[in-house]
DNA sequence: GTCTATATGGAGATAGAC
DNA sequence: GTCTATCTCCATATAGAC
């Protein structure tokens, strides 16, 4: 579908600047505060071009959205040739990454709070629910290995794992000195699970 | 300093009537989506009224931040009369009755995630301090009486507590049906504690 | 595709009458 | 204390030239 030359090949990599750009600038402003200025500044537009290329602000923000959305699931998903018994640890490294990232870490978090007072786009639930399927997954192959705490299952295992991580990337975010965001993972995971971390 | 009666009374009184609304307003929209007009006429005033109390849209924002974190510092500071084997439960009657209530919960979920892009008021992480030191205190008084399980420590138990319960509450906003907040603090403290829940 | 110019709307804030 | 009227600013979006 997407030629790699042609035409069009200056268009899509225009759409693929205006859409890194619009997600760090919803990251640091939030959706209403964020401006088609402020994002067609960052990649030398006009903001009425960057209405051309998308059509509305929310229409950019679902194409943000989606896109992110998209990465994130592929990042996340349960990968069948990690052993249960390093699932634990491959969490933790996907957290170290995020921690050294803060502008990644802000988008959803900022973006979710303000979702949900605004029209809720359905793109939220279904990131959330695609998100704690993976993070069940993953638990649940932890289950059949036998290497989950007595009376844990996965599912909850996977929506407090999920709910604590988004929590403390917010927490973090408010006060960095504050709070270790892998080092709470780690914990949970040791609660968890009986894997040694 | 606050009169019972005389001419300042009614002000008081309108103030209160403000705050309230404004809390409101700030939880279901945002700082920057709330507008002074919605606000207004949740009290029935023009705008114009509001900044005659309040003085600008900002300084409202601040003193309801300032209401908010009173009450609930009250409401969340360990109580030395409550055994410690009763402070879990303590907490889960707490968050029964957050969640009957949205509009509460929605307040510091929205705000806080604007406050990370916005100018951060100091209100924000002095709010989180507080609360983060009260569970801690709550959960010392747990460790004192032997009753947290091995190598769980106070301050980290009471930062994933509180990273918990705030993500697990916004996660509940996203998608209510997906989400039960009672619960997963209820399993976390299961796995915190020795106590039976 | 990108720009300039412009339309339109809403926000917060101020001045001043009552 | 509350209102009306007004000011100023900045946003999204559109029209049309290049």
């Amino acid at each position: 579908m997407t030629e790699k030359r042609g035409p069009y090949r200056r268009t899509a990599e225009r759409r693929r600047e205006i859409l890194d750009a619009a997600a760090a600038v919803f990251a640091e402003s939030g959706y209403r505060a964020g401006s088609l200025k402020d994002i067609a500044a960052r990649v030398s537009l006009d903001p009425s071009s960057l209405l051309h290329h998308f059509g509305s602000k929310r229409a950019l923000l679902e194409a943000v959205l989606a896109d992110k959305i998209d990465r994130d699931a592929t990042a996340l998903h349960w990968d069948d040739r990690v052993p249960p018994e390093q699932y634990p640890a491959a969490l933790l490294r996907l957290a170290e990454r995020n921690a050294g990232n803060p502008g990644g870490i802000g988008l959803y978090s900022v973006l979710a709070a303000e979702s949900i007072t605004t029209e809720h786009p359905d793109s939220f639930r279904d990131r959330h629910a695609q998100t704690r399927e993976a993070f069940t997954e993953g638990f649940a192959a932890m289950a059949d290995a036998g290497l989950l705490r007595e009376g844990v299952d996965p599912a909850s295992a996977a929506a407090s794992l999920f709910a604590l991580w988004d929590g403390a990337q917010t927490h973090w975010l408010i006060d960095p000195d504050a709070v270790d965001v892998v080092a709470l993972l780690r914990a949970h995971l040791r609660l968890l699970t009986t894997v040694s971390l």
